[in-house]
DNA sequence: TGATTTTTGTTCATGCTTGAACGATACTGT
DNA sequence: ACAGTATCGTTCAAGCATGAACAAAAATCA
């Protein structure tokens, strides 16, 4: 393996590093947890012939029938151009139908078809079984205060943002 | 703004969804932070002109000297193509300079130069700055839980990698 | 030794995401 | 009504990550 480490004399004498901060350690962990989960999802949602992103806004569809595409991308956090290169495929696959809206013609709203939320349910299945397997590695009530932990961290970022 | 919201009716009557399992909603709230984070430090890092890619090929060598190109796309969970086309950029800007093993002439040993370390310094600052503020929506207890939870995961799924 | 298999890094085609520029449409204020 | 402004969706070029295919160099083993 790889043992130079000697060059760390250097290491010692630094005051405060940043990978001895404990804060950024827990950090770390929770990057690296994220990616494995979502690179896990990404293979289980193969199964379906799904992608991440698809999926998400086959989510939004269901909850929200009718968003238009600028809603979408809004929801999602990502560029509008992504959402209409996106739709194409789903378009395709027959999952959702795009209709101009009669009262302003620049938007146009969506709406998951029968098709769609079928395979919409397929994909939720295999989500929803990975997340719970996830989520038993601990309590319930950790999971809870997380999450909360979660809610709080991505408020204070939004606050900033405004 | 917009309040076309009342095609909600459709929402009342679904049946026994998803996105009521508290699990499900709480790994949301966790992938909502963790991009909200990232988005943050991206902006962030601008500053010191480092992507967040860069700044994790840095950090690795900081604390491995010697690191082969291998060694790097493993620790980072990307490809290795994905290292070889990182590296021209960071060695153009005098960050790391790449040496051939002599032991074995088909690696690359990475080693950070004095200016790389001095400018990974000063993306940490930025990093560790951004991470205090986060983790300080919470006790560092809580904040030591939550990591515990997330290294399990991680470990959870690695365990069904392998 | 010589043949086979692995490993390391590179190249290339592909796909995803972004942001800027654009046309069409709607809104605002005078 | 009209000129200026804002919004929605599209297009396009650019940046990044990926995986397959490849050449060179080791490692393995008969």
């Amino acid at each position: 393996m790889n043992k130079n480490q000697e060059a760390k004399s250097t290491l010692a004498s630094r005051p405060e590093l940043p990978w001895d901060n404990p804060r950024f350690r827990n950090w770390i962990a929770v990057v690296k947890a994220e990616k494995a989960v979502v690179r896990e999802l990404s293979r289980a949602l193969a199964e379906v012939d799904l992608k991440i992103a698809q999926l998400d806004v086959l989510m939004n569809l269901y909850r929200h029938p009718g968003m238009s595409q600028h809603d979408v991308a809004r929801k999602l956090l990502v560029g509008r151009s992504n959402i209409t290169m996106l739709l194409p495929q789903l378009e395709k696959q027959g999952l959702l139908r795009r209709e101009g809206d009669p009262k302003d013609k620049r938007v146009m709203r969506l709406y998951l078809t029968d098709y769609g939320e079928k395979r919409l349910m397929e994909a939720m299945t295999i989500y929803t079984a990975l997340i719970d397997k996830v989520m038993a590695q601990s309590t319930p009530a950790q999971c809870d205060a997380m999450a909360e932990q979660m809610r709080r961290i991505t408020e204070m970022l939004q606050r900033d943002d405004g």
